[in-house]
RNA sequence: GGCCCGGUGGUCAAGCGGUUAAGACACCGCCCUUUCACGGCGGUAACACGAGUUCGAUUCUCGUCCGGGUCACCA
């Protein structure tokens, strides 16, 4: 059969050559090392939290090597495809500073010397090559309908090697002129690849997270370009990355088992086989309706509200967060870097690809949290106001507005306990931020007067009372306790905490429970930061407005 | 079912033939402390199982079991 007149009856249109393209999109000029990588979502649906990992391993990838990570989108599919999908993926990677160098920036924009970066807009390019795959001999026009693969299917039911080959690739032998013939009937056809594999000889590849990897050499004539002349993700992958220099694909695990297909495509069309990194993915504890574990599984974007990544934006954790927590799940050194190294920001940690787990970790929300708390620790009072006032202004215009009110205060409220060496650590989302604070505004300050039962009723009335007659805005901190130790003595507690525990029997209680009842008057709570610094900004005329509530509803 | 990957405390994980089997989160206790948080100290808790190889296996090999992935004109 002559390839070069079947390839022109196949690809009339097809004017370019493969050569065109290697000129328009030659080598990129980078340093000996510099590692190219991508992220290639389809936009099926909001950013996934394996996506987002799998973009950040990417991205430091690249980073780490002074090499290039770019935005792919793989749209291919026109039926799975969501209105508003690419855009959600550019602000998901956005909202997490991951920086794309070039690639898609926005729904119709390209930034970067391979554009375009949107597949369905690369059409000729893969006829191009796909064409001269045909010219080669190694690919055909497969004219099997929908119903007689089904049938294929059903006959291989119990075979261990199942789909379109050997004896039932009926299409790949098909004559010139039977071609010409279904063609002329408008009979819709896919372009197959014509396999050479040997099922009985293997292929060795080594992946850099999964290591050495054995398999039987792909036999399957798998489909090239859909009916459509759309390509399956195969041969769109093959011919992107080449084009693009991608010099090592950073994709999840479950594209391991297609491996063989794609080095063999690679080598079919004279490319060089990139390096591959497949990432475990992240998985959840399955529970039943009785709450225990049965088994562990995919973060699904269906059953887990936490697997999109706007949840996170949702319930309040800062990006800082979860990018950091992502990294504790990508390199478990890195806990012990960001302990040796406080203050550097997360970009600057020294990761490496080779260190990913080769198996799948449970997402652990309680560990998010804690590394949460670490981050925003670390936050400046002007940063939490600013990162809680937007939260706010998105979900609680309530408390958003008690937030602008006074920005002084609300600034000087986040600062309590805030700075210095062992900073106060218990935000770890701002979803918390308004019931932690209620009680520095009227509007949500709530007081049941609950005290607890080591202290007696009228005790605390009398603390209340003699604390009224002696509490001055003005008093320093010292000052101020002094103030409030002088109270015990008289009304039968003592001072000293450590005399207490010796002589429990001897006292009412201690200045802790002394304070706990003023503690409870002014912020309705037992458990506070620093009590001083709140009534210090609460202010004299509120404090001793709460102190009376207080007398008044327990005398 | 075939093929591939994986299996160290509840979770994330160091480990690469000889270790008292790190560390972090969670949990418990103690200390510090006007409360809580922080911090410090300590504790409970693990090499899936069975055969080999070896003087010696968590580390190597095989089998079993379990978990995950994949077998589309979806990615």
């Amino acid at each position: 059969m002559d390839n070069k007149k079947l390839a022109q009856l196949l690809f009339p249109e097809v004017t370019k050559t493969p050569e065109y393209y290697e000129k328009l999109y030659p080598e990129r000029n980078l340093p000996e090392g510099a590692r190219v990588t991508r992220f290639a979502p389809s936009p099926t649906g909001y950013l996934h939290i394996g996506g987002l990992f799998a973009s950040l391993v990417a991205a430091l990838t690249a980073k780490k090597s002074g090499g290039v990570f770019y935005l792919r989108i793989e749209d291919t599919d026109k039926k799975r495809e969501v209105k508003g999908g690419i855009q959600g993926i550019i602000d998901g990677l956005n909202y997490f500073g991951i920086e794309i160098d070039e690639g898609r920036i926005s729904e119709t924009e390209d930034r970067g010397d391979y554009a375009p970066y949107r597949q369905s807009e690369r059409k000729e390019i893969y006829q191009c090559f796909a064409k001269m795959l045909v010219e080669q001999g190694m690919a055909y026009a497969c004219f099997c309908t929908e119903e007689e693969l089904e049938q294929i299917r059903a006959a291989q039911a119990n075979e261990p090697i199942k789909g379109y080959y050997g004896k039932y690739a009926k299409s790949r032998n098909l004559t010139y002129e039977e071609i010409e013939q279904n063609l002329k009937l408008g009979k819709p056809w896919t372009l197959r690849f014509k396999s050479e594999g040997d099922i009985e000889r293997k292929i060795i590849f080594t992946d850099f997270i999964k290591g050495k990897i054995e398999m039987s050499e792909n036999v399957l004539d798998v489909v090239l370009l859909k009916q459509d002349g759309i390509p399956t993700y195969h041969f769109a992958h093959c011919v992107d990355d080449h084009l693009m220099r991608t010099t090592h694909i950073v994709r999840g695990d479950e594209w391991i088992a297609s491996v063989p297909v794609h080095i063999q495509l690679f080598k079919a069309c004279g490319f060089k086989v990139p390096k591959y990194a497949h990432i475990a993915p992240i998985m959840k504890e399955e529970k039943n309706e009785q709450g225990e574990v049965t088994g562990k599984r995919k973060l699904s974007k269906r059953k887990d509200p936490e697997a999109a990544v706007s949840y996170y934006a949702e319930v309040g954790f800062p990006a800082e967060s979860v990018t950091e927590y992502l990294l504790t799940l990508a390199n478990s050194n890195f806990e012990d870097w960001r302990r040796a190294n406080p203050d550097l920001p997360a970009a600057d940690f020294p990761f490496n690809l080779k260190k990913m787990s080769a198996s799948g970790a449970l997402f652990d929300l309680v560990k998010l949290n804690d590394v949460s708390k670490n981050v925003i620790s670390k936050f400046s009072a002007e940063k939490v106001y600013n990162n809680v006032l937007e939260w706010a202004s998105e979900n609680d215009a309530h408390f958003a507005e008690l937030l602008k009110r006074d920005k002084a205060f609300a600034k000087e409220m986040f600062a309590i306990d805030r700075g210095g060496k062992k900073p106060r650590k218990d935000i770890a989302k701002w979803s918390e931020v308004k019931d932690y604070y209620s009680y520095f505004f009227k509007e949500t300050y709530e007081n049941d007067y609950a005290l607890p039962e080591n202290i007696a009723a009228e005790d605390a009335v009398k603390i209340l009372e003699e604390y009224g007659k002696v509490y001055s805005a003005d008093d320093d901190k010292d000052a101020w306790f002094s103030k409030i130790k002088a109270l015990c003595e008289p009304l039968g507690f003592t001072p000293n905490v450590k005399e207490y525990k010796k002589n429990p029997d001897s006292f009412k209680g201690h200045v802790g429970d002394v304070s706990t009842v003023i503690r409870i008057a002014v912020t309705g709570r037992r458990n506070t930061p620093d009590l001083y610094a709140i009534m210090r900004l609460l202010g004299e005329k509120e404090v001793l407005s709460r102190l009376k509530t207080m007398i008044e509803k327990l005398a």
